[in-house]
RNA sequence: CGGGGUAUAGUGUAACGGCAGCACGAGUCCUUUGGGAGGAUUUAGUCUCGGUUCGAAUCCGAGUACCCCGACCA
C-alpha cells in the first residue's frame, strides 16, 4: 500500500506513562493505540500482524486435525454454575454484566464450559472420536494488574484448542503431537521457546506445560538446563540455580520469561460437570477425556517485540511483518518516481506485499528513520545515484549489509 | 488488593503562588533531499471536584486515570 494513504503516522518519541518495549516501539510505530490499561486497538500495521500471527497459527492447527469455529464471548451464568466456576477459579477473573431483566452473563474468560456443553449435544459414541475444536478469539479476564503493554491485557486475542478422546492413551498421543505444533509455530514467529513444566493450577494433579520466551521483561520466571534438558516454572521448581542438570551436568540457570502458549490435561472435570459421555466399544457409557491447548496470539506479537528489536526500531520475521517490502525512493526526480511506481506495480503483481513510501517532500533520511522504526524485513531504495548503475539498493532490516541489485535478480533475493 | 510514583497541546518537556512557554507533530509558503534538515507563519493545553489565597498549573483534601514493585494470574 502506499505509505501516504496509511492512516497512521509514526512519533518520534514514546508515551511517558508507556515503559515497555513492545508497547513504545508499538505506539511510536502506529501499530497499536492504547485505549486503557491493558486494552489496546489494532491499528492497519498492528492488524496485519495479528493476522499473520493468527494464520500461521490456524495453519499448524489445520495440520494437526483442528476444526475452527467462534464461540461467543457473552456467556451464560447457568454453564458457568454446572462447573462451579461462576465465582471460583477463573470466574474471579471474568467480567460480569446483567441485562434489563437482571439475567447475568459473563465474557468468556475461556471456553470449556461453552464448548464442552455442546461437544455434549454432538459426540455419543466412540465413533464421534477423536474431535480437535479450536478458535481464535478475543478473551476478556479482569486481571488486577495490566501491565507490560500486550504482554498482559484484560482484553486480549487468543487461540484456544480443546480435543476430546475415548481414552488416556489416546489423549497423551495427541498432547504429543499439539507440543509439535506449538513448536511449528513459534519457529515461524522466529521465537525461541522453551518448554517449561508448571503446575496444575487445580485442574490436574500432573504437570502442565508452559511455552516460555526467555526475555528480561518478562514477568514469569523459569529454573533450565542451559541444554534444556528440563525447565521448570519457579512456582513448582524442585533445582535450585546453581544447582546441576542431572542430565548433563550444566549449572542450571534462572531467567525471565514471556508464556505465550500452554497445553495441559483436563481430564473428565468439564465433561462430568457438563454431560458429556460417550457409549465405548465395550457398550458403556463413559465420560470424553479432554485437553486443552492455548496460545495467545496478541501477547505474541507483543513478544517478538521485545525479542527482535534494536535501538531503532522493530525487527519484524518474514512471516509475521505487516509487509515484507519497504520501497523507499530517495529524490523528487522524474526517473527515479517512475522506475519506483513501475517497481511497485510489479511487486504487487509478483504478490510480494510491500509498504511504498510514495509521500512527497520528506528527507532520505526521515523515510530510513520511520523505516527502521516500523521494521519491515527488506528495504528497497530507489534513487539516482544508484539508476545510473542500472541497479536498486536492497538492505535487510536485520542486517547492516547493504546490497546493489538488478531489478531481474531481485525477485529471487526476496525469495531467498 | 497492599506499597510507591506521575498527571500541562496529538507527543515530549518548561513555568518562585503573579501574562501558560519551548520542541516535535499538524496547516500554509519558501529552501533542502542518503539517516527524524532549515526559515517564515498558523494551530492546539494546565485530569475532575472542592478548599486556602487579592491571585493556584504550582499549596491542601478527595476522586479518577496511568506507570512501577508486590500479591494474583485458565
Amino acid at each position: 500500500m502506499r505509505q501516504s494513504e496509511l492512516f497512521t503516522k509514526t512519533i518520534k518519541e514514546a508515551p511517558k506513562d508507556e515503559k515497555s518495549i513492545n508497547a513504545q516501539l508499538l505506539f511510536r510505530a502506529g501499530f497499536v493505540h492504547k485505549e486503557m490499561a491493558g486494552v489496546y486497538t489494532f491499528l492497519p500495521l498492528g492488524n496485519r500482524v495479528l493476522k499473520n500471527i493468527e494464520n500461521i497459527i490456524r495453519e499448524e492447527m489445520n495440520k494437526i486435525g483442528g476444526q475452527e469455529i467462534l464461540m461467543p464471548v457473552l456467556q451464560p451464568k447457568y454453564l458457568w454454575e454446572k462447573t462451579d466456576r461462576w465465582s471460583k477459579g477463573v470466574g474471579k477473573v471474568m467480567y460480569k454484566t446483567k441485562d434489563d431483566s437482571g439475567k447475568e452473563f459473563g465474557l468468556g474468560p475461556t471456553h470449556e464450559e461453552i464448548l464442552t456443553n455442546i461437544a455434549s449435544k454432538y459426540i455419543k459414541s466412540y465413533s464421534d472420536l477423536p474431535a480437535y475444536i479450536y478458535q481464535i478469539q478475543t478473551k476478556f479476564r479482569k486481571e488486577p494488574r495490566a501491565r507490560s503493554g500486550l504482554l498482559r491485557g484484560r482484553e486480549f486475542g487468543m487461540k484456544d484448542l480443546y480435543s476430546f478422546h475415548s481414552s488416556e492413551e489416546d489423549f497423551k498421543n495427541y498432547y504429543e503431537i499439539v507440543k509439535k505444533a506449538y513448536f511449528k509455530i513459534f519457529k515461524r514467529c522466529e521465537l525461541s521457546v522453551i518448554i517449561t513444566e508448571a503446575s496444575g493450577a487445580g485442574f490436574t494433579k500432573e504437570y502442565t506445560h508452559e511455552f516460555q520466551v526467555l526475555a528480561k521483561d518478562g514477568e514469569d520466571s523459569i529454573i533450565y538446563c542451559p541444554r534444556f534438558h528440563f525447565a521448570q516454572n519457579k512456582e513448582i521448581a524442585k533445582f535450585k540455580n546453581d544447582s546441576l542438570c542431572p542430565a548433563c551436568k550444566k549449572t542450571i540457570q534462572e531467567g525471565r520469561s514471556i508464556e505465550v502458549g500452554n497445553i495441559f490435561p483436563l481430564g473428565t472435570k468439564y465433561s462430568k460437570d457438563l454431560n458429556a459421555y460417550f457409549i465405548d466399544k465395550d457398550g458403556k457409557r463413559k465420560l470424553i477425556i479432554m485437553g486443552c491447548y492455548g496460545i495467545g496470539s496478541s501477547r505474541i506479537m507483543g513478544a517478538i517485540v521485545e525479542v527482535h528489536h534494536d535501538d531503532k526500531g522493530i525487527i519484524w520475521p518474514e512471516e509475521i511483518a505487516p509487509f515484507k517490502v519497504h520501497l523507499i525512493p530517495v529524490e523528487d526526480n522524474q526517473k527515479v518516481i517512475k522506475t519506483t511506481e513501475n517497481l511497485y506495480q510489479d511487486l504487487q503483481k509478483q504478490k510480494i506485499e510491500v509498504l511504498y513510501d510514495d509521500r512527497k517532500k520528506r528527507g532520505a533520511g526521515e523515510k530510513f528513520v520511520e523505516s527502521d522504526l516500523i521494521g519491515i524485513p527488506f528495504r528497497l531504495v530507489i534513487s539516482q545515484k544508484t539508476l545510473s548503475q542500472k541497479k536498486i539498493e536492497v538492505k535487510k532490516r536485520k542486517e547492516k549489509k547493504i546490497e546493489l541489485l538488478r531489478v531481474s535478480s531481485l525477485y529471487k533475493f526476496l525469495k531467498s
